[in-house]
DNA sequence: TGTACATCAGTGAACGCGCGTTCACTGATGTAC
DNA sequence: TGTACATCAGTGAACGCGCGTTCACTGATGTAC
């Protein structure tokens, strides 16, 4: 017997069990929808108890908010991934690499925006924190685009980059108000990047034109 | 006793009841959001009964859809009254005026586009085309504006500016991830226009400046 | 190593409540004569 | 105008179901000696 912590037998299976609750519940979010998730369903699903789902927990919303903390967290390290070396082109692979990951993950990332707490408790703070430190990660690209604008400029101007491909991409992806066919809402991104950087002044990469080139 | 088509006694009763139980649920969505309308509470405030809301309505479903349905139909009015004059100063009217309306209404515009239908019946399709037809308002002053384009190019890139639009708005309004005051919404607003218009290379109005004039 | 006791995760039937929906009944309004 | 009958909106208690949550109990794992 070493004094090193160590996992007891106990705490093994504990932990095997909550992954594998964690891991139905993403599956029937990402398939169904959050609305279709039930706690009788990932018990089940998991080979447990509705007991164990509470004990591990605490309840259900405790689920739903470790599946999207787990979003935002796999969101954030795909667009981590994103070369940086040409700020451009690093503008164009964030929201790219958004709508892809949106389109893999539709139902997952609606969870993550649409979920609302059981009587008005606050949405957990890391969680927030980490969807602003994802969209955060345009400002580099923009700082060096954009040298002479200060700090709050550059904020604001990310979190309208941000909010307005989040909504061509969520209303696009959602095919209801607006039909827009998904194969060509990576043409609609890029040609949206494009024109918006052309309006800062930036020559953008030019794809997908209006037959319009930007600052000819 | 005429012949012409008239109004019973008991067809009016009918009709203020159904306006009256129409506003008590707008009332209630608007100021609490949809998912705190319940059939009791509209039925207490109207001063009838719940089986009077079903008799009218044939299901709540039904009560929610109206009120939709009056929403896209209030919001267009509101847009079709944005002077036509100036392409231009029309396209900031329709953003601003958006804005605003969204502003004033954020739980009723939140009806409209999260509701989600019973057991997968469709969404009416005359609440889908009146909201196509809102944003179709876009049309003119872009054809104006962008002579060569041809209908195809103009028709997405109407559905790309509502969608950013709306993005930014909802998201900004909702002031969970994306924490930007209201106050400052419609600077927010005013200089995404701005940017994206003369990505398209056309002037803008250069209201609430990044410091960089756009086309300078 | 073995035994006795302690701990604590696991269980699932039962609880409780919210809430949309129904339906047999009532009574006001309309119609016929 | 009055009377008798028909119609149909209005009523609200009761239904039924979905579903999150609880809790007394079980049994496997851990600990002490």
């Amino acid at each position: 017997m070493n004094n090193v912590q160590e996992e007891s037998l106990r705490d093994q299976k504990k932990f095997r069990r909550r992954l594998q609750i964690v891991e139905i519940a993403r599956g029937i979010i990402s398939a169904k929808g959050l609305r279709s998730l039930k706690v009788r369903d990932v018990a089940e699903a998991a080979g447990c108890s509705v007991g164990s789902v509470y004990n591990e927990f605490g309840d259900f919303d405790g689920v739903i908010l470790t599946v999207n903390r787990e979003t935002v967290q796999a969101l954030t390290a795909r667009l981590r991934g994103v070369p940086a070396e040409d700020p451009v082109r690093q503008l164009y692979g964030l929201a790219e690499t958004y709508l892809d990951f949106f389109a893999a993950h539709a139902n997952l990332l609606r969870s993550l925006f649409e979920h609302r707490m059981e009587d008005d408790r606050p949405y957990p703070d890391d969680i927030l924190q980490m969807v602003m430190d994802a969209f955060a990660l345009m400002h580099p690209p923009l700082v060096r685009l954009l040298p002479d604008a200060d700090d709050v400029k550059i904020a604001l101007l990310s979190r309208t980059l941000f909010s307005a491909v989040h909504g061509i991409i969520s209303l696009g992806l959602e095919e209801r108000m607006v039909a827009v066919p998904p194969q060509m809402l990576r043409q609609q991104i890029e040609q949206f990047v494009d024109t918006h950087l052309a309006g800062l002044g930036i020559a953008g990469l030019g794809i997908a034109g209006l037959g319009i080139r930007p600052l000819r």
